[in-house]
RNA sequence: GGGGGAAUACCCGAGUGGUCAAAGGGGCCAGACUGUAAAUCUGGUGGCAAUGCCUUCGCAGGUUCGAAUCCUGCUUCCCCCA
């Protein structure tokens, strides 16, 4: 096996990362691999907890990614266990648990989703619950001595926790042990994640220590911001592209993205080249984002697929043409019905009548013309057949009568 | 085990007997402006057969003409002491 000198491979690896500790040993790592040809061991652990990825997992994924093409060697730990615990980085409070049929479940749509990123048939793929699940309690006390209650506090989120007078459950503080146990177990170089991260990272490697193992290192990336541009990106918060995405789905939500997330978001998300990268955000912001999108749509189907996207973007929502596939719905109407209840009841573009009553007065509706507004709940409407109606700024529906 | 505190709409949070479908903020929705960015402005944000009616302030009772507000019991959470 062969490697890329190692000062290309940092080049590529410093690319969107945040902080590498300790940063000095990782020259030393690599060159050792390099001289005696033993790749370095690459790990990414996952909870299954949820069944969608989104981009803010692909980010160390992508780093795992490269790793892999410089030749290292890609350990995925699929944190089965972990996921009954439920990570505490960054959170305010616990999270919901999770049962182990479910989890299992989630665990098949991910490596499914993994594969569009790293190169699973040449990565190792583990379940914690491999070691863990068959651990008992005298190990597991032994495990648990290797942590002090002041270190577990030193954790940012742990510490805000106590300040806010939030609860901390005990078994949340078991996460971070385990998953430093999974470094150990595995033998890991280098550990990819975010930022935060940190704190299990370092416990890893006193760990790894105690164990007599070569330390690991650290390689954390940024915390990827959501469409929102102040928060995390994050299932819970519905801020989130997910990877299983649409290309035009994924489209209409890159183009709301804020215009300062934009750097941030080619760094992380795509390859394009740095001074690239200045370049295009030099020109029109809104050039930059349809390049972003198509960069990232491109590599989750296809180039083709991405131009469609953009192009479908630029005509349905900038010029506000009426969009080629209108979803039908099929009602059977005989008399004209009161524009409330054909929203609501008939239609269902809005949850409840209230809704549909706001809708209207606030100017939202439109039939078969976008300007073609109707603002009267009360108005009867002769339904006719491919009528269009418009429902607020997502909803455009072509009704088929029977 | 003992003591103290808290629970209000999506979230935070005001409200201590009627004027409370409940201030304010955030979020979200709609409209204007725009590049479906940001900023800004306007309106909205429990439900319904809708100038009215019904349900909602942790749960269950009670006092009262009238309760988010007072009383009793319960549940949950937090803090302190052990």
């Amino acid at each position: 096996m062969s490697f890329p000198p190692v000062e290309q491979q940092l080049e590529v690896i410093r690319r969107g990362v945040e902080k590498i500790v300790p940063e000095q040993e990782l020259a030393g790592k690599l060159q050792k691999s390099r001289d005696t040809g033993v790749p370095l061991r690459i790990k990414y652990g996952i909870d299954p907890t949820g069944i969608d990825l989104h981009l803010g997992h692909t980010v160390p994924m992508r780093k795992m990614r490269q790793f892999q093409e410089l030749g290292h060697q890609a350990v995925i730990i699929i944190g089965n266990y972990t996921a009954l615990v439920g990570d505490p980085s960054g959170r305010d409070q616990t999270r919901a648990r999770l049962t182990v049929e479910k989890v299992e479940a989630n665990a098949e749509k991910y490596l499914e989703q993994l594969g569009k990123v790293i190169d699973l048939s040449k990565a190792e793929v583990h379940r914690n619950g491999d070691w863990f699940a068959n651990m008992n309690f005298a190990e597991m006390l032994e495990l648990c001595s290797k942590v002090t209650v002041a270190q577990l506090l030193t954790r940012d989120d742990f510490s805000k926790r106590m300040a806010s007078e939030t609860a901390i459950s005990l078994h949340e503080c078991l996460y971070p042990v385990m998953q430093a146990w999974d470094s150990v177990v595995i033998k890991s170089d280098i550990e990819l994640g975010g930022t935060e991260q940190l704190y299990s990272f370092m416990l890893a490697r006193d760990m790894q220590r105690d164990q007599k193992l070569a330390e690991q290192i650290g390689v954390m990336s940024p915390i990827l911001v959501g469409l929102d541009g102040v928060r995390r990106m994050g299932k819970s918060l519905g801020n989130y592209i997910g990877i299983a995405e649409s290309p035009y789905e994924m489209m209409k939500k890159f183009m709301q993205l804020p215009d300062a997330c934009l750097r941030m978001y080619f760094e992380l998300l795509t390859e394009v080249p740095l001074d690239e990268v200045n370049e295009i955000l030099a020109g029109h912001p809104k050039t930059a984002k349809q390049k972003l999108a198509s960069a990232i749509i491109g590599e989750y189907s296809s180039d083709d697929e991405a131009t469609a996207a953009v192009e479908q973007w630029e005509r349905e929502i900038s010029q506000k043409e009426m969009p080629d596939d209108i979803e039908e719905i099929s009602v059977k109407l005989s008399e004209p019905v009161s524009l409330v209840n054909l929203i609501s009841k008939e239609l269902k573009l809005t949850a409840t009548n209230s809704d549909a009553r706001r809708m209207i007065t606030q100017g939202g509706v439109w039939i078969n013309e976008r300007g073609e507004r109707h603002t009267d709940p009360h108005e009867m409407i002769a339904v006719t057949h491919g009528m269009i109606i418009g429902c607020g700024k997502k909803k455009i529906v072509k009704v088929v009568t029977e």
